[in-house]
DNA sequence: AGCGTGATCTTT
DNA sequence: AAGATCACGCTG
């Protein structure tokens, strides 16, 4: 399939949240051996007016990548464990991103299994900081693109809206009246959400 | 349901 | 300098 050039990435956030669905992420290691994942879960964040998304106040040393050029790496470290990997969306100033919140398994599933050092194919990649594991994504990836050799995205048939998910996001605490969470509905590889109270 | 974990940001 | 807040995952 044919790689996702920038023009993919130069619409609104909120459509790119649905339109990431069904694609697939590759990361390229040394010896030609691929990973591949496919998107099944994001979440939007939007600098204005979006209290959750780590840009609302404006520009600080760790989401400055934010204001990047779509199609850039925004990776953060979160709760002292995990790295969290998004997508830069969006105009410099609006400072906009998807969260990848979960993919399925493609191919290097041997190589994520012992990234996760487990093998069970439902767990691999169900979750921010598990895919970034299963895929060795950390901080050296933030401020990368999706232009190159080494990260890309492949092209994929479009996820029928009829099988869209949108929920409130997980995790956040502010804003959560915003539905900006879109997965695949029914994929077993979608993050199994912590009810919220 | 509870907790480890450490960077980041806000408030003194 | 100190305290609060986490875009989480694991155990139980």
């Amino acid at each position: 399939m044919e790689r996702l050039e920038n023009q993919f990435y130069e619409i609104p956030t909120l459509e790119l949240a649905e339109k990431l669905l069904g694609k697939i992420f590759v990361r390229m290691l040394p010896g030609n051996i691929a990973l591949r994942g496919r998107i099944v879960e994001t979440e939007a964040y939007l600098g204005l007016h979006d209290e959750a998304c780590h840009a609302w106040r404006g520009m600080t040393p760790r989401n400055r990548i934010m204001f990047h050029a779509p199609g850039t790496m925004y990776v953060y470290f979160s709760y002292g464990s995990h790295y969290l990997l998004n997508i830069v969306s969006e105009p410099q100033e609006s400072a906009g991103a998807l969260l990848i919140r979960a993919m399925e398994p493609v191919e290097g599933i041997g190589f994520m299994e012992k990234q996760r050092g487990q093998s069970k194919l439902t767990s691999l990649m169900s979750g921010p900081g598990k895919l970034t594991k299963a895929l060795a994504i950390d901080k050296s990836c933030n401020g990368r693109d999706l232009f190159g050799e080494e990260f890309f995205l492949e092209d994929a048939p479009p996820v029928p809206e009829s099988m869209i998910g949108t929920s409130a996001r997980v995790g956040i605490s502010r804003s959560r009246e915003l539905p900006w969470r879109k997965f695949i509905l029914h994929n077993p590889h979608v993050s199994k959400v912590r009810l919220p109270e």
